[in-house]
DNA sequence: CCTACCGATCGGTAGG
DNA sequence: CCTACCGATCGGTAGG
């Protein structure tokens, strides 16, 4: 118990400085500053440094899948399907912040098949999306675009909430929610 | 003049590197290779890894800042300059794909007083465009959203074309500059 | 959980 | 442009 509870701190420094500095130049000097201990010390709660990166991604990519399970199976038409997707990306980005470093930028420096299980997982994620997507053209709710290329700017759009957005801000995150929406759904022009 | 080329190179070969791997997985061994050279000589042609990256940076956003320019200069109307703008970055992360990693990734590795000048170019070049924005809402031809969340959408929805886009896929720069245009202009909704 | 330490690799320099 | 090499730091292990 007190084990575990080191090793999520440690995850969590972790993840804290993958984001602000990147997997590559964070050492395992800084983590282990992070959490009082010696480098050294870090063995005894985790395996490796990419064994670090690697439950980060997973557990963040497992997140995302999970709640687009749950949206799928809810009884909503495709919009409501798509502002929850939109407003499960937002919170995500607000809430842990290093999900969205996870399934941004940092997964690509994890080697071989836990690469190629990461990638197995994120593209599920991103074929369920398209199948809403492609379902909402079908129904005539959505314009007919590229479906690639609507996932991709959906999913780029959350993507600067995770260097910019401050909770103390003027903003708070159901504004950023409904003009976020406004603009991906009705678009910027009058 | 063979120096010169020589060292254009070597900037163009670093590019590269740090688009694949990051900055800070990338070695100046890694980079000598590239270019058929030992590391040690490398520094005959260059200051050393942060000069590098340094002028990567700058040159990138310098070039972002007079393309700006040019745009704010021609006597079109608010719509035009903002599809210039869109078509810019589409255009940038299609052609130059090191420009947008540069503008959205690797600077932070820059430091102290580079660190800083970047910043500054940036800023200037966010100031601008949101300019155009606030200049579309005031008459009344964008919708009345927060400049800053419609800035960061709009570049964000760029930023994948540099991790997806393969020029011999089966949509041409034309179709993609459209789809995104339409997506961000008239939303997604029917 | 620490001290002590490993071989490998880092960015960079000396000297020719 | 190379060989040879520097001190610093890397991820990680041994042993207690």
């Amino acid at each position: 118990m007190a084990e575990h509870s080191k090793r999520q701190e440690i995850l969590e420094a972790a993840a804290q400085l993958f984001r602000d500095k990147g997997y590559s130049a964070t050492s395992m000097r800084d983590l282990a500053k992070a959490v009082s201990l010696k480098a050294s010390s870090l063995y005894n709660h985790i395996g490796g440094k990419e064994e670090i990166l690697r439950e980060i991604c997973y557990s963040n990519a497992q997140r995302f899948l999970d709640a687009m399970k749950t949206i799928e199976a809810q009884p909503d038409g495709i919009i409501e399907k798509l502002q929850s997707l939109i407003r499960l990306h937002i919170q995500m980005a607000m809430e842990d912040i290093t999900s969205v470093t996870a399934f941004n930028d940092e997964w690509r420096h994890l080697s071989g098949e836990h690469l190629d299980h990461f990638r197995g997982l994120r593209k599920d994620y991103e074929r369920r999306f398209k199948q809403i997507l492609q379902e909402g053209m079908d129904k005539g709710l959505l314009k007919p675009v590229d479906t690639t290329i609507a996932l991709y700017t959906i999913l780029s759009s959350m993507r600067w909430l995770y260097d910019w957005y401050r909770p103390e801000g003027r903003k708070t995150k159901e504004e950023i929610e409904q003009e976020l929406t406004i603009i991906l759904l009705k678009g910027l022009a009058v």
